[in-house]
DNA sequence: GCCGTTTTCGGCCCGACTGTTTTCAGTCG
């Protein structure tokens, strides 16, 4: 798939063109086609220019410089742009606080071709004086290159998440607040994040805004305004909060929460209606009367639309959607009857059987499958076929004396560098649940990855690819693998893929869950459990699955346990079926 | 550069905060 590059591409010419001074709509308009193309399931490249067409933002000439770059690998204009300008501006454009004015300031009037050249300049201080620029912007500037250069980073969703809550807690301990809620990409469940943006009400927005500032989390203050102010917390993340009055929260809400493009299409949608909409409220043009605003439902009202789950605002065809009326009902955490990835003692779990089936049941789920690595993976003391029947033997004993609850036997055995499986067919034959994944070999070549996980797929026993992908959020990009393979196999042999709920995996990712929809793939969500408190753990996974535009259909732990195995039995090869155990 | 139930031309979301300015430009989200 070229989509991400030539999403890098389209970015490039947007940051390009405004280092130009070109009209800033044209410039959007390449950012809006590089986040599309980027957000793509489909590969551009065997799409026609029909369907080219049809994706929001691409036009005829977006089209030709697509096929340019799928035909010669470049495209005209970002060559041409690329010999005007210095690469290095485009590094100053992206210190925080830096924008095209003052980039070309820069470059025109102080020679800064790179982002040596600029640290240079701030530390002997020559940059106050130039047109605009005075002590504090330089002092800014440096600051800026500093975060620059310490990786601006997003946030894993995971570490971003708990700074959220806690924050939300001691602010409602601390400031005279009438309502608080995280927005952002937060409430949209995004993978990660660039800050956390947090929304109020109080009529003493003044009291908010200075409790805010002092909390001790705070390492620095960015912003400090009477409705609107920015911290740096101790661990680098960015803090936003907003304080409105309680008849804008719903109006509030909704504009914070974005996404960005989901917000224009939206504010744009009103404006042809006769309507305003900004994050006080939702006003009729013509005579400026207010006409919704304290609840966020209202906003979408007003415009004709069901109310949109924040996990789909993301201009990917959910207005389209909510105009068709066939807006998705979404899974939830409630449709969950149970977790089928779970490790125990046996091998890195920190836990034995009884306490996990206590939590599992304090979860209210009705079944957890048991899958502990296998024997290739000796750091994680894998289980060996002699302990894991074993351990089949002490599930079945434990099952004897539960009642309205089953523990299923299973495996996540590990997929060999060579393809081959870890554990020998007839035991994983004595399974409720074989899940096969990959844990070595992550920098093996394209073909090599993705013939080990087809030859998985095609081995009958095996019922759910795990962390198909093999990311690790922030840490370690995914294998490369040939998604579209993998999808068409795991479709035509009805294997399902898990959706890792672990914080750090969500793997697969939003665009890979609706990837696999549109192939028909059965989807698992499964924590990946090593202690009890990872359970909680599915809510991200859901999450995930629901930026996906999953439904609880689409996810086979909704089922019950009995349709859950008939399921993940069903489809494959029969002769495989009669070395199954009898449920 | 895209787009159209007012339009194939002329629009394109909207407001807060900062710093450098004497009334506003730049940046951000």
């Amino acid at each position: 798939m070229k989509n991400r590059q030539i999403a890098t591409v389209f970015d490039e010419i947007a940051s390009l063109l405004e280092l130009r001074g070109e009209n800033p709509f044209r410039i959007r308009a390449y950012q809006r086609a590089a986040l599309n193309i980027g957000a793509l399931a489909r590969d551009v490249a065997e799409m026609t220019d029909l369907e080219l067409r049809a994706v929001p933002g691409i036009g005829p000439d977006l089209v030709g410089k697509i096929r340019q770059f799928l035909g010669t690998g470049r495209v005209d204009l970002h060559e041409d742009l690329k010999k005007e300008i210095p690469a290095g501006l485009l590094v100053i454009l992206r210190i925080p606080g830096v924008g095209p004015k003052t980039a070309k300031t820069l470059y025109e009037k102080a020679g800064v071709r790179s982002l040596d050249d600029l640290e240079a300049l701030t530390r002997e201080g020559k940059l106050a004086g130039l047109p605009g620029i005075q002590k504090k912007t330089e002092e800014n500037i440096r600051r800026g290159i500093d975060t620059l250069r310490k990786g601006r980073e997003r946030h894993p969703l995971g570490r971003a998440m708990p700074v959220a809550d806690d924050i939300v807690r001691k602010l409602r301990a601390k400031a005279p607040l009438g309502r608080i809620a995280v927005a952002g990409s937060i409430r949209r469940w995004k993978e990660t994040v660039k800050d956390i943006d947090i929304l109020a009400t109080s009529v003493k927005p003044a009291k908010v805004m200075e409790a805010f500032a002092n909390l001790p989390i705070v390492q620095e203050v960015l912003a400090h305004g009477t409705t609107k102010s920015s911290i740096l917390t101790a661990d680098g993340i960015e803090v936003d909060l907003r304080v409105v009055e309680e008849s804008s929260f719903g109006a509030a809400l909704q504009y914070l929460t974005g996404s960005k493009e989901h917000n224009i299409k939206l504010r744009d949608m009103a404006s042809r209606a006769g309507l305003k909409i900004n994050e006080y409220g939702v006003f009729r043009e013509s005579d400026g009367k207010r006409i919704g605003g304290k609840l966020e439902g209202e906003v979408y009202k007003s415009l004709g639309l069901p109310f949109i789950p924040p996990e789909l605002r993301e201009d990917t065809g959910e207005i389209e959607a909510a105009q068709g009326g066939v807006l998705p009902d979404l899974l939830t955490v409630e449709d969950i009857r149970g977790d089928l990835h779970v490790h125990t003692k046996w091998s890195d779990g920190a836990h034995d059987l009884d306490a996990l089936v206590r939590a599992a049941r304090r979860k209210g789920y009705q079944y957890i499958a048991i899958t502990d690595h296998s024997k290739g993976l000796g750091v994680a003391r894998g289980l060996d076929e002699k302990r894991l029947r074993e351990q089949i033997a002490q599930i079945d004993e434990a099952n004897r004396t539960l009642r309205g609850f089953r523990i299923l036997t299973g495996v996540e055995v590990d997929i060999r560098g060579d393809g081959t499986l870890d554990l020998a067919d007839d035991v994983l034959g004595e399974l409720d649940i074989v899940i096969a994944s990959i844990h070595s070999g992550f920098r093996q070549s394209r073909e090599q990855i993705t013939a080990r996980l087809l030859s998985a797929v095609r081995n009958p026993l095996v019922g759910i690819i795990a962390h198909p992908s093999g990311r690790l959020i922030g840490e370690r990009d995914p294998y490369d693998v040939d998604i579209d393979a993998l999808f068409r196999e795991a479709a035509a042999l009805g294997v399902a893929m898990e959706v890792n709920a672990y914080p750090a995996r969500l793997d697969l990712s939003d665009h890979h869950v609706r990837m696999a929809k549109r192939y028909g793939i059965p989807l698992v969500i499964s924590t990946d459990t090593h202690v009890t408190a990872n359970f909680d753990y599915m809510e991200y996974g859901v999450a995930v699955a629901r930026r996906g535009w999953a439904v609880a259909a689409d996810v086979l732990n909704t089922l019950s346990c009995k349709n859950l195995l008939k399921r993940l039995r069903s489809g494959r090869n029969p002769d495989v079926r009669s070395l199954r155990r009898k449920v």
